[in-house]
DNA sequence: TATTGTTATACTCTATAACTATA
DNA sequence: TATAGTTATAGAGTATAACAATA
């Protein structure tokens, strides 16, 4: 009886899932278009942003979950819109540093007011503790996903 | 008081339902790598196995959030590995009905097979009355972002 | 030898515009 | 005229393999 009860749990929670993955993105692709940005785009300003002193490229590849090839295009062309920037590693000469710059810094910072504003919203219609359970549940969820080796890491980034 | 109790919580949720947002598209694209398809493949393949009596180009293309011109790139290439067929509609000469084939519907379930154990390991962490919150609430917020126009229609598919 | 980052290559997705066949 | 679908085109992301410079 219980096992039923999850077996019908997950069939349920899988469709809600894979929905909002699917129009999560479309929607955050949709924030992001207006900056003229793509997804992978803002993953990078973002992981900049949480990390001043900036990433090697091989560390922000790891960040984003891309390969190094991958990387290399993406700083190519935030770089070329100045909103990185690349600065050999004294440390280490084949590497390089990729910093914010404070345009990049600015954008960054207007894109997650705009989606404050708009997640303030939908958040509204939920009563404070609706609110906090739901962190609580999602980041449950999260962190699974997230930590588990067989969950997330991609084949290509795996050690 | 009740005030900033929001705006805390907007900012936390902010964070976690980016972060879910890439993750779990990463961890929905490794999952579908194991049979050779793409997202957009995935959600097409999805859409018509939800829909057995077939899609115009046009309402799949709709029901996949894409344009018409996409869609033709991603029905060719789930053609040539015999996942969906095409077929002409005896109502109008200019549309053409797409099928699963026996193939793309055994995929299909294979796939929401492997996503279903895969979900079980981490629902089992959560109590049935925390399965149905987190169901009840992830569905109040996925039906504003794919309700609400200015969350989710895109652009070009707006009429 | 191993690692850092880039380049070269190939494929997919994405959108726009132009086109055809049909309605 | 309007709609259904395709083609052509351009740009971005993705992964693999090969490479030069450095550790």
């Amino acid at each position: 009886m219980l096992e039923s009860n999850l077996n019908n749990d997950v069939l349920a929670l899988q469709q809600i899932l894979v929905q909002l993955s699917l129009a999560s993105r479309k929607n955050l692709a949709l924030d992001l278009g207006d900056f003229g940005l793509t997804v992978p785009q803002y993953s990078a300003l973002r992981a900049l942003h949480r990390n001043p002193d900036g990433f090697s490229m091989s560390a922000l590849a790891n960040a984003c979950q891309q390969v190094k090839a991958t990387m290399t295009g993406i700083v190519d062309r935030l770089s070329e819109r100045n909103l990185v920037r690349r600065q050999p590693d004294p440390q280490d000469r084949r590497s390089q540093l990729v910093y914010l710059t404070s345009a990049g810094d600015q954008m960054i910072v207007e894109i997650e007011h705009t989606q404050r504003e708009r997640l303030a919203q939908v958040l509204h219609l939920l009563s404070p503790g609706e609110r906090k359970e739901m962190m609580r549940l999602l980041t449950i969820y999260l962190e699974t996903i997230q930590r588990d080796p067989e969950f997330v890491i991609h084949p290509s980034i795996k050690k």
